[in-house]
RNA sequence: GGAGAGGUGGCAGAGUGGUCGAAUGCGCUGGUUUGCUAAACCGGUGUAGGGACUAAUACCCCUACCGUGGGUUCAAAUCCCAUCCUCUCCGCCA
């Protein structure tokens, strides 16, 4: 593990699951977490519980003494016998309050250390199952058999002309691309396109920082186990963000809404990039699979009682971009053993790639109900005057540049060998065709 | 990168070892007064954790929090060290 220099202030509530569900309904919870494909021993954590609060109670008892003697010390006189001994009697009482602070200390790190292990309750209508083979397919768009011509992207003729791998492999390392030309043009034209829909659908834009300290990255659930996705600058404690969720959600870190706020909306174009240790030996030609690639994030932060009628309509608004663009795809109902481990929902959207035959993911729609917003420690007052409670947080690509262009490279394709560029990106692309 | 100043409650701003969770002002909020509004006056107004009691995230008790982490001390907002951040000046720079 990277030792790197701390930045940013420290969220001081890491607290990642309601401690309450934890105490009152375990078996539930064990049941559901069951579902999800994640190690977490909700026995020992329960165990620990106890013991973590004889700690606390025991090192607050003995501190409240503390704090009693030191108040009657301060009206004796300094230089009173009264007041030496007093002193000298306080300090064995002082070894033993810090001794029982260590304790106490110790016992609350550990305990959310094991909290850290839990991961989010999968929503009840989420599809169970054990892996991806058991995502279940909610919809399909458009008709694939319709596609002629298809070919393989990188088979295409202009394709080394207009995405050179070879000068990015130079310049920087594989899955770096230079998009050339027409192609710099295309990308440009995409990302206009998605941000101009998503302000269309009420998405307040921003630019972010492409790089972020360890308590950002700790908040939406990157660090502390996947280090290993992102590039980091240890010289400064930086890490590159591998999607603009990361700079988006911790926008409003550390923050209280007012319920009226709510729902709140962003959006945000960034690149980005991913380390993805070991997972090549596939999707390793052409646009499938990048270390940096650009994509337009979109982010909600709304009431819980809406979040799963949020998910809904963030999903249709990363659909409404495939159906613009005329592309052929898929909704998959990502199932318990598949989704991740901060999601409580989550929905996958893919595209038809015809030259490659597969559908390729272009967009996760995901509801984290408030497992986000309690490591962000983003919440919101309610109307009615109580205390802050945490918001629900959701997030969806809308969506992920390179695969869409593969799609739209392969499903494109005319007889004269150059491809169709879709109506709705000519405005900013400037032209009917590319190759 | 160099020099200096500073980080305190929603905001402004006191406080340099002991009833300080923190003066005062503003804001917000409840009330009194008042043709209405305003003013004036009185009161309330942070977050988290633990305990007790509960229908309760209400009341009560305790603990912690004055950028963050550590140290000194019987006792730390206050002293020491480290660190992050902000501001001013200089340098460099798209």
């Amino acid at each position: 593990m990277l030792e790197m220099k701390p930045r940013g202030v420290h969220t001081c509530q890491p607290i990642m699951i309601d401690v309450k569900i934890l105490r009152e309904n375990p078996e539930l919870l064990k049941s559901k977490i069951a579902l999800k494909k994640f190690d977490c021993d909700i026995d020992a954590i329960i165990a620990f519980d106890e013991v973590r609060r004889r700690a606390v109670a025991a090192f607050e008892g003995a501190r409240a003494a503390q704090n009693a003697a030191s108040k009657a010390m301060a009206s004796l006189p300094k230089n009173s016998p009264e007041f030496a001994a007093k002193a000298a009697e306080m300090k064995a009482v002082s070894a033993e309050v810090k001794r029982l602070q260590a304790a106490s200390d110790e016992a609350e790190a550990r305990w959310r250390q094991m909290l850290m292990s839990v991961p989010n309750i999968p929503d009840d209508s989420v599809p169970v199952g054990r892996s991806d083979k058991d995502n279940v397919t909610v919809s399909t768009w458009g008709d694939i058999s319709a596609v002629k011509n298809a070919v393989a992207h990188w088979d295409l003729p202009f394709f080394d002309r207009l995405l050179d791998f070879k000068r990015g492999v130079k310049v920087s390392g594989a899955g770096f691309p230079f998009y050339v030309g027409d192609m710099a043009r295309l990308v440009r034209a995409l990302l206009s396109f998605f941000l101009e829909e998503a302000r269309a659908n009420g998405y307040g834009e921003l630019m972010c920082p492409i790089m972020v300290n360890a308590a950002s990255a700790t908040a939406t659930g990157q660090l502390p186990d996947k280090e290993g996705l992102m590039y980091c600058d240890e010289q400064d404690g930086y890490y590159m963000i591998p999607t603009a969720e990361v700079p988006i959600t911790n926008f409003y870190r550390d923050e209280v809404f007012e319920e009226s706020q709510l729902p709140v909306y962003r959006c945000g174009y960034t690149p980005c990039f991913r380390r993805e240790a070991g997972s090549w030996g596939k999707d390793v030609r052409g646009l499938n699979r990048l270390h940096q690639f650009d994509k337009v994030e979109l982010v909600k932060w709304v009431r819980p009682d809406t979040s799963m009628d949020e998910l809904e309509s963030l999903r249709r608004d990363a659909e409404g971009l495939l159906r613009k663009l005329n592309l052929p795809y898929r909704v998959l109902a990502i199932c318990t053993g598949d989704i991740g481990f901060p999601h409580a929902k989550q929905y996958d959207l893919e595209v038809w790639a015809a030259g490659q035959q597969k559908w390729l993911e272009v967009s996760s729609c995901s509801c984290f109900t408030d497992f986000q917003a309690r490591r962000a420690n983003i919440r919101y007052r309610p109307a009615d005057g109580g205390k802050p409670r945490n918001v629900h947080t959701l997030n969806g690509s809308a969506l992920a540049v390179p695969r869409v262009l593969a799609a739209i490279l392969e499903n494109n394709v005319r007889d004269d060998g150059k491809v169709e560029v879709p109506e709705v990106l000519r405005r900013w692309y400037g032209g009917e065709t590319i190759g």
